[in-house]
RNA sequence: UCCAGCGUAGCUCAAUGGUGGAGCAUUCGGCUGUUAACCGAAGGGUUGCAAGUUCGAGUCUUGCCGCUGGAGCCA
């Protein structure tokens, strides 16, 4: 038995699993809120109704005892959650110590030591509950449109991009590296079965220090063959209305928790706005924050642009300097790249990035040498262009910003369980 | 790595250079429908660490450590 179903028991005798979430008292009545990781229910011990054993233990249990409580469901409209149970017996499983979080404000610091803790609480479980329905809602938008999950490996052999500074493992003697993207290995897995995506961890060791950075974070890319950037800029836009519009479905509860203006979600429906790197810098400097043409956005420029419009905003076509080495360019003009980044609205920046690949093998390996990365590590990788080479396109979505933005959290921080953080690996 | 702010009870925070307090939590007591309940009482402190200035330092100075925010960096 289960809170979350406890309107179907209305009436009837039931027995609770749970934790002690609070405790109220008043005289010869006591209310103790009760959590069973579904949700919360009041239970209430009446003096005269019960064994003087059970009301003192009621009278005692502290915040977070393990217990079994058994009574009868009452829809009563002073209970939170509209119902309640009227308690006949209470087991008590273990007498909680005094447990450090209790119901008034914390400090960040404090409650990110006590993570493990903290995740019990209302609004860490509200957020954590939208991730997993985000998470099922992209899988089941890739595996309905016939993608196959192939996984990409955690520890990859050499500095892959050589932008990014990345976590060293060794590896029986050997240097390797945890992965900072699956998107190398989804160019093979492409050719292999059309269209893939990966979906795992990806570890960066910068030491950035500011709301949109983890060292360890999720992301789900996506890669498809003889698609161009246009098709891949509509399958990103499909994909972020679809998960948006699942998660307002499957979570009104949760929303409800965080207080999250789910009007601002509703508006995200296809198409997103689209506009150049070179248009975003006229609207930059009209918006009084200049960038010289070739600079990359920093955090500023990217809120700026986010808060222009009520959808994401999809920005094409940057200089090539700014993107990685294996960005196909603009036939047009070869200083800019097939690139495409989203930017969430409300301010929240970069959630995805993407583009078309380079699929000829000459300049391919041209921008390797340009770009000073040791072509014998991207042996493997050149053969998608010796056999069989084929436009293809994909992006990477990261799901802690995404999160973020869903939930208007402040910081990515809240939006996984166990936040890895500069120089934070506790808990 | 740089800049700024902060560090006081388990937690969140007060305290003009002059006897370190409150709320929550804990313990005890009261109240027959509480809604972060309320009311009364009690226990709880090497004021991050080290040095310095001063008759006197939580408060001022220096160094170190830690945290927070931001910058840089960053598909």
């Amino acid at each position: 038995m289960l809170i979350r179903d406890i309107a179907q028991f209305d009436g009837k005798q039931i027995t609770l699993a749970g934790w002690v979430y609070n405790k109220r008292s008043s005289g010869k009545i006591r209310f103790v809120i009760v959590r069973d990781g579904t949700g919360l229910t009041q239970c209430v011990f009446s003096q005269k109704d019960l064994s003087p054993e059970v009301f003192e233990l009621a009278d005692k249990i502290t915040q977070e005892s393990s217990l079994y409580v058994t009574g009868m469901v009452r829809k009563d409209d002073r209970a939170p959650g509209g119902y309640e149970l009227i308690a006949t017996d209470l087991k008590l499983i273990q007498m909680a110590d005094n447990y450090p979080i209790s119901p008034k404000e914390h400090g960040t610091d404090f409650l990110m030591t006590n993570r493990h803790l903290w995740l019990r609480s209302r609004r860490q479980h509200a957020i954590i509950t939208i991730r997993s329905h985000l998470i099922k809602a992209m899988r089941d938008f890739f595996d309905n449109q016939g993608f196959i999950l192939v996984d990409t490996p955690i520890l990859t052999p050499a500095a892959v991009e050589g932008t990014t500074t990345l976590f060293e493992v060794e590896y029986f003697g050997e240097k390797t590296y945890l992965t900072q993207s699956g998107q190398l290995y989804n160019e093979p897995d492409a050719a292999a079965f059309n269209k893939v995506y990966c979906f795992g961890p990806t570890f960066r060791a910068e030491k950035s220090k500011t709301r949109r950075h983890l060292t360890e974070f999720w992301m789900i890319e996506p890669e498809v063959a003889f698609a161009d950037l246009n098709d891949i800029i509509t399958l990103a836009e499909d994909f972020i209305s679809y998960i948006v519009e699942r998660v307002l479905t499957k979570c009104p509860e949760q929303f409800k928790v965080l207080e999250r203006d789910i009007s601002k979600l509703e508006k995200i429906t296809k198409p997103f706005p689209r506009i150049t790197y070179t248009e975003a810098i006229e609207k930059l400097n009209a918006n009084s924050k200049p960038v010289k043409w070739g600079d990359d956005f920093g955090g500023d420029e990217e809120t700026v642009l986010s808060n222009l419009n009520d959808k994401p905003l999809v920005i094409t076509h940057y200089p090539a300097q700014c993107k990685a080495f294996y960005m196909k360019r603009d036939s047009n003009d070869d200083k800019l790249a097939l690139g495409a980044d989203i930017l969430a609205p409300e301010g929240y920046g970069e959630i995805v990035g993407g583009g078309q690949r380079e699929d000829d093998l000459a300049t391919l390996e041209k921008r390797i040498a340009e770009y000073k990365l040791p072509k014998q590590a991207f042996e493997w990788y050149l053969d998608v262009r010796r056999y069989g080479t084929f436009p293809h396109s994909g992006f990477g979505l990261g799901v802690e910003r995404t999160l973020a933005w869903i939930c208007a959290l402040p910081h990515v921080r809240e939006t996984i369980p166990y936040p890895r953080m500069l120089e934070k690996v506790y808990p």
